[in-house]
DNA sequence: CGTTTTTGACCAGCGC
DNA sequence: GCGCTGGTCAAAAACG
């Protein structure tokens, strides 16, 4: 079920399509009830149609970002799945546990503007790998703006932020995955061990608080927690640099060692993982209120739960928590 | 027997 | 200062 949703046709009118850019409206009914009234009405009409005008300008531009997304998520998804293709020719599917698989590392960097991770980096970044056969995204954002945001729209370059961040490297790793059995396991190579667990505010799903085991000097965190309604997205936030070669782990096929696994308590789904580097709030209200507004234009039109959880979770980490 | 998971307590930051 | 939240600790349990 590789969710075929087609761009062909996403119809970008989402409901939101008032009218038109042209101010000539087929209805009757508003010319009918200019009728009756009287010219007094006629500013209000005016009002109205300006609003009217602007609002389909609003729509016109939203929709333009959405194609923008749509188009780059779909490039995205054919990289991806070339990718799968020629990694992991196997295509065991259906439940069977987790087994097996092979280490399928698939790892994407979308952008890398002015900062850049770069430098430090004792090891090898990290790696997100396709767990039970699905998909995994790897996107390394900064304090910026940028990463997946391709909409570009009427917004001063402002922000642009004196990020002093010290050193605390922050990774999103969201993995998509079919699975929707109880394993959440986010298997990047590394022992982690399970330091505690919380319930979020607005998420149904608890989150897991994971540590790197494998040496103690290694203070790497990682967080894992799936998607506030689409169990589907399982979203693994990494914090530091391990100071350790990452585990040559050749991944036995059969037995895994208890670690390098992160489940959140009975909780399926894919994961994905973003990097980040420091981002502080900086965008306000405008900000998340497009994000919300781009949010849900994107869960009304398409159906592609992956597609959504990515990006209300890639979105969701360039915005400072709602 | 050593390691990891579980789980409630504890604590710090923040908004009111 | 109080209550809410998110993050961590640590004791006990579970696992191998
Ligand atoms: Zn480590």
């Amino acid at each position: 079920m590789d969710e075929q949703w087609m761009i062909g046709q996403t119809s970008l009118s989402l409901g939101l399509n008032v009218g038109g850019p042209r101010g000539a409206p087929p209805g009757t009914r508003v010319l009918v009830e200019e009728d009756f009234m009287s010219s007094k009405k006629n500013h209000e009409v005016e009002a109205l149609e300006a609003e009217l005008r602007r609002v389909g300008e609003e729509n016109r531009r939203l929709s333009d970002m959405l194609r923008a997304l749509v188009a780059k998520y779909a490039d995205l998804q054919g990289k991806v799945s070339g990718m799968m293709a020629v990694a992991n020719n196997h295509h065991q599917s259906s439940t069977t546990s987790e087994g097996g698989s092979s280490a399928s590392a698939t790892r994407k960097r979308a952008r890398s503007d002015s900062l850049d991770t770069a430098s430090r980096n004792p090891s090898p970044p990290l790696t997100a790998a396709g767990a039970s056969g699905r998909f995994a995204v790897s996107v390394t954002v900064v304090p910026d703006q940028a990463d997946c945001t391709p909409l570009h729209q009427p917004c001063n370059s402002k922000r642009v932020r004196a990020d002093e961040v010290k050193a605390s490297r922050v990774s999103k790793l969201y993995v998509h995955a079919d699975p929707s059995d109880i394993n959440l396991v986010v298997k990047d190579g590394y022992q982690w061990r399970k330091y505690g667990q919380k319930v979020t505010k607005d998420n149904p799903c608890p989150r897991a608080y994971f540590r790197c085991s494998f040496a103690p000097s290694c203070q790497v965190k990682k967080k894992v927690q799936r998607s506030a309604e689409d169990k589907t997205v399982l979203v693994a936030t990494y914090d530091g640099d391990h100071n350790h070669a990452p585990p040559p782990k050749q991944q036995r096929s059969g037995g895994r060692k208890s670690g390098d696994a992160a489940a959140v308590r009975a909780s399926p789904a894919p994961v994905i993982v973003q990097q980040q580097r420091k981002q502080e709030a900086s965008t306000a209200e405008q900000v998340a209120d497009r994000k919300n507004l781009v949010e849900q234009m994107a869960a009304t039109l398409t159906r592609d739960p992956g597609f959504k959880a990515a990006l209300v979770s890639a979105l969701s980490g360039r915005i400072p928590v709602a």
